[in-house]
DNA sequence: TTGTACGCGTTATCAT
DNA sequence: ATGATAACGCGTACAA
């Protein structure tokens, strides 16, 4: 509750001398009148109203994250890929003297909105967006933004991190074929839109052309990837609906939730049928059998987007725009060589 | 980057005019001059500046989401249990009017300083708090804050969330003695200070007292909670370490270590060792076998934290300064009958 | 219905 | 080394 007027008054002094003092212009002030603000500062709790400080400079040291709303009661933070990678960033930006204010969003409108609001230095997307909606945030915001697992081909300015979904279709998929299989499905909430996982695609379908097998479209599985939509494909897998001895899915809960629905009606992971997911997800190596997957490095990846916004917030030259992380095969039991 | 100002200028009204229309207080102004300004803030994208409406009135429409710094490089985020209520929380206060600012923090005097700066409205903690903290905080914080899962005896003015933890406690270990069991331990990171484990041992204590089975402290096991420490003691109960048939371990995860570390070394579950855990994460139905458990209701848990602060906020007279949400009993797979 | 004066807590600028 | 003044953007209280 106390202000600097208070504590200049108690002093005998003006405002200013004791915000030079809580500024630490030390140059300015005699260390006599220093320890004396000091000693009042801690009798009174003194805390500096960053509200006004926001006001009266450019900056607010707020940094804001953004997630989608969500639909139909899916909360996205029960994700917990997203959520391991909020509690880092979390933890970053606090040790970067900033703080954190979350807001999930509907529409890109909405950003700006808040942006303005408070005078937010920068902004984080902790989900895809597409490219349309990133084109109108950027618009319309005057603070530097990071986007997370967003690709943006056409405006080469825009900041993005993620991973090499190319490479993670690939190396799954050539995984599979090293392990003898050439049925193999690849299955995800497929859309021109998401780019994502038209990446993994790619690498899926080139990995497959490099071992001449033919490609069967019948073996594109479009579904939503919660664990309930895995178990109805996996009954269907099961139940021999796709001729196929191997599954990609590009989400770890959508390959546990397959493997759990295959095992339902019968068809067992990985002597039946192998499957590999992407994430790599703590979870993977509780179930069981314990689930081969693509993994990624979730800490680097805050680690870089916090390190690129704070650049970008201090005009720092950034070497590049856009950094892809690597990903790597980890391999575990729910793949098994065929013939 | 419009503001008042502008507005009122382009309009060739009064600042106040403009203000009045934005706060939609539209019985001070003519209706012309609303749709004249309305069309102006549409063409400027107006947004009103919330640092400076915070510094004008009392209110900043900040309401701060506290948890626990972590410790060792364990991302509190990664609990699911911690991340679904935060992000249930985040959605109500968004719709609430609120603006969510999410901080970790190390030490009480922390806190009032972030609450301070902000002149924050209100707060909720969604980590447990010993009472000691909790009263710190409460000493030097002037803004309503709500405390999840924290139990605090000797304030009755504080504001707590939590479930019957005693009541878990009890039914899972009556469930446990109605299929035979007698001799049940108890797993959980067990302390006087942790209300919350405290609670659940008792209710264990007086289930088995119920029923008239001797109490042997050889099976009260303090442990970690993390999967990896299941294990470690899984691997423990399969070498016959400790004399039981059943286990109820105070979380899930912990409850899932020890399925797979009894597994490891050859004892099976619910066959030759039964479990029951406490949280009912989405995870224990992705693993087998299924994990009973005892459950409780995130979403009602957010509801009531959120409600309550408000109600707190807007000086409403709460009934009860202390809910206790009921829990229940999941069963699934990991108990088996014995005799 | 509309306008004026003032204060919220802070910092920058310029003076002393 | 220290102080006075203006400014940041907004809302309250009162006046016209």
């Amino acid at each position: 509750m106390a202000t600097l007027k208070d504590i200049a008054k108690e002093a005998g002094v003006s405002i200013m001398t004791v915000s030079n003092v809580i500024n630490e212009k030390h140059s300015k002030v005699s260390s006599q009148t220093i320890t004396l603000i000091q000693e009042l500062v801690k009798k009174y709790n003194y805390v500096p109203n960053l509200s006004a400080r926001s006001l009266s400079q450019k900056s607010s040291k707020l940094i804001a994250v953004f997630i989608n709303t969500y639909e139909e009661g899916q909360n996205h933070f029960k994700d917990p890929y997203i959520s391991e990678l909020f509690g880092e960033l979390e933890a970053l930006i606090r040790q970067s003297g900033y703080y954190a204010i979350i807001r999930s969003v509907e529409t890109a409108e909405n950003v700006s909105t808040i942006l303005q609001n408070w005078n937010v230095d920068g902004a984080i997307f902790i989900s895809q967006q597409t490219e349309e909606a990133m084109n109108i945030i950027l618009k319309h915001s005057k603070c530097p933004i990071v986007f997370i697992d967003s690709y943006n081909k056409t405006n080469s300015k825009v900041i993005t991190i993620g991973v090499d979904d190319y490479k993670g279709g690939y190396i799954a998929t050539k995984y599979l074929i090293a392990n003898g299989h050439q049925k193999i499905a690849f299955a995800a909430c497929y859309s021109e839109n998401n780019a994502i996982v038209s990446q993994r695609y790619q690498g899926y379908r080139n990995a497959l052309k490099e071992s001449e097998i033919p490609y069967n479209e019948q073996n594109l599985i479009n579904t939503f990837t919660r664990y309930e939509d895995g178990i109805h494909i996996g009954r269907e897998l099961a139940n021999h609906r796709y001729d196929v001895t191997a599954v990609f899915a590009a989400a770890d809960l959508l390959a546990l939730g397959i493997i759990e629905g295959a095992k339902l009606n019968g068809c067992l992971v990985p002597n039946d049928l192998s499957v590999i997911g992407f994430d790599n997800l703590d979870l993977c190596s509780f179930v069981t059998p314990k689930l081969t997957t693509v993994s990624q490095d979730v800490k680097k990846k805050a680690d870089s987007a916090v390190k690129l916004l704070l650049d970008a917030m201090n005009q720092v030259e950034i070497p590049s725009q856009n950094i892809t992380l690597d990903v790597q095969l980890e391999v575990r039991q729910s793949v098994q060589k065929i013939m």
